[in-house]
DNA sequence: TATTGATATAAGTACAAACTTATATTATAG
DNA sequence: CTATAATATAAGTTTGTACTTATATCAATA
């Protein structure tokens, strides 16, 4: 299976992410953007979407012959908690206040 | 200038960073764990280092004929910062005490 | 100061992956 | 039930980049 990081290494797959951060998306309209920014094919976007699609970080739902795409957050939980192991360099002295409340909203969403 | 995330999107960097989290380690000392857990020769992780010194991941001091690297943490604070439009998503309902917790501390170090 | 040890750089190769054009699929409209 | 619109897949090409081996650099030591 391909890494999380191997999917964000792509501006163009990170672009669609930030685009469907804002809410969902058809192809078409993914198609129309990433094809005005970077200039490549239906076809290139099509295959991004297939990697993000792949990989779990979108989900699409047809909707008559649009495929409409959604951002899938557990790949990007992934990253975040990859992340976790730097955090006590950039964050070293939050307080024991401000952890207790963090861990606890963890602990309760799972 | 490459991007954070072209810098993550390979395995034995990634790896190379995850040994840096633990502590400053010499070069020869990661050749030798990366070596022997990807099989890749000298000069290949000392490219790797090189990338990661010319994207701002890591820093090397000299120290004799040794070189000491440590990881730095402001690209992997952008990669953060990416991150922060989608955890809305998996933090639809922090609080505002968590908030106000985690604002005033980031507040207080800029 | 010649040798060794630790690391970096140079130059060339190989391969994964991001493109291209062409075509297949599937759903709606006419 | 054909035509069109939206999207995906196939097949082939190109290219970036992660390797390789060979060599340069530079500090320590004998």
């Amino acid at each position: 299976m391909v890494h999380a990081f191997d999917v964000l290494g792509d501006p163009v797959r990170r672009r669609i992410l930030e685009l469907l951060s804002k809410g969902e998306h058809a192809s078409g309209e993914i198609v129309a953007v990433i094809g005005r920014e970077f200039g490549i094919s239906q076809p290139a976007v099509s295959q991004h979407l297939a990697v993000l699609r792949d990989s779990g970080f979108a989900s699409a739902r047809a909707e008559g012959t649009r495929r409409v795409y959604t951002v899938e957050t557990a790949p990007l939980r992934e990253v975040d908690a990859w992340l976790d192991r730097f955090r006590g360099e950039w964050l070293p002295k939050m307080d024991a206040l401000a952890l207790e409340v963090a861990r606890g909203k963890k602990k309760r969403r799972m």
